[in-house]
DNA sequence: GCTTGTTTCAAACAGTCGTTTGAACGAATT
DNA sequence: AATTCGTTCAAACGACTGTTTGAAACAAGC
């Protein structure tokens, strides 16, 4: 009862063109059915988690038909890892090349551990900056994603990332030469859990509002805080546990 | 919603008394029907989560009947609760009064970060290594509870670490005097980050076992590893951006 | 014996889930 | 005009969800 289907709108929309969105709030419309797919699945991801989010959910925010989901990405699985993979991929690869580019102002000496961070934090800050909403969303579902248990979770991330934390690692190393690598890859992951952490959780962003409201950039705020900590830990003697 | 529960007594339970289980082996039994659901419940959203994990699983894990876990738990969500309460609350009341001992043995100066870290982290570490096996379990569930996007699983944790957090927070605040009271609120946010993301993922378990096997007490060796790295942190000068 | 109250049980309830289906649509190609 | 192809649609599929029910099983009190 009452939960009468949606009645969706036909297609046909013969796009914005080229037209500015001229609507001086937040949210770019995003024309096309697999887009408004992905949209409205972050967002929706993100708030309520995975397993707890239905594609009659999805489909339903999206304004599009229910079969649409699988049609255009074969399965709810898919759908999640494409909204992984169309923002995840670009910034690590950023990150990649921030890190590289940093090391060949400095060669041949080794980066500071500082500037090693920036090039982690950067592209993070730039994707919840570039789009209109969708980044913050992603970032907060990201980090989510660390945590769950769902394997088929897990395992894409952790293939998504491997390249992205090998050359970050060798890149700590090599600035940290003092320390053992071993040492450095405890603290590669412990940087990790703080930043995953900060991301995901709403408690950050509580903090931010009730602190600073929107005087600085939030983002140039938070890596303001967080580097000096972090920097500060990978650069402690190293444990006399060996 | 807030179905009023049924009936439900808690009282005359004859109890295991004061035998202990004498199994040489790992695991304990558990013999009552309320004990063993906890037990199947924990270790099941720990593996799966809690939307993922259903009632049927875990009454088939408990060997019980399905609508055991509605009689004597009330539904699904309070289940959920309870696994919580029956191992967080001492672990907290632990946490405080292990502050405090610490504190009252160098009054009336302040406690070093180490000693305000060991207060946090020994109570978790012992947690882990007392029960047979659920509490490494547990550890790793409530590492991914944090981040967890149901409303009710955040709200319940906050408030069951509210005391706790504050207690720790004004501690490092007379440890760190001459930083600002905001600084140490976020340091104190990062350092959680670390640990539940250590405490969470398998990585950290994959790590110990690839580098150090059994050799020390795996929890030492984490405590060896962490504190360094976050009280460097915590030490670390405050950021200039006021 | 019977009664009382707590606990267990199989079965059903009322939904929601992800996925599939086959018909219908729109636009370009032949 | 007919055909093709990619896309959208309503409807249904079978399986699974948390919860409820009313009858049994069980122990203790009188």
């Amino acid at each position: 009862m009452s939960t009468v289907i949606q009645r969706q709108k036909l297609a046909a929309v013969p796009n914005a063109s080229a037209s500015v969105p001229a609507n001086g709030g937040i949210t770019a419309p995003a024309t096309d059915t697999k887009s408004r797919i992905l949209d409205a699945a972050e967002e929706l991801f993100m708030e309520h988690g995975f397993e707890a989010t239905s594609l009659r959910l999805i489909t339903t925010e999206a304004a599009v038909n229910l079969a649409a989901v699988n049609y255009h990405f074969g399965s709810k699985e898919e759908l999640f890892q494409a909204v992984f993979t169309r923002r995840l991929d670009p910034m690590n690869q950023q990150r990649l090349s921030l890190l590289d580019e940093y090391q060949k102002a400095v060669e041949p000496s080794a980066l500071t551990c500082e500037k090693i961070i920036a090039a982690m934090f950067i592209p993070a800050l730039e994707l919840s900056r570039d789009t209109d909403l969708g980044g913050k969303n992603f970032l907060r579902l990201l980090g989510r994603a660390y945590a769950d248990p769902a394997p088929f979770i897990r395992e894409f991330l952790s293939s998504q990332y491997a390249e992205m934390i090998a050359a970050f690692r060798h890149a700590f190393g090599r600035s940290l030469p003092h320390l053992p690598r071993e040492e450095v890859s405890w603290r590669l992951h412990f940087l990790m859990g703080a930043l995953s952490y900060t991301l995901a959780g709403t408690d950050a962003l509580k903090m931010i509002e009730k602190y600073h409201a929107a005087e600085v950039g939030n983002d140039e705020l938070l890596l303001s805080r967080l580097a000096p900590f972090l920097a500060a830990g990978l650069r402690a003697p190293p444990s006399d546990i060996t």
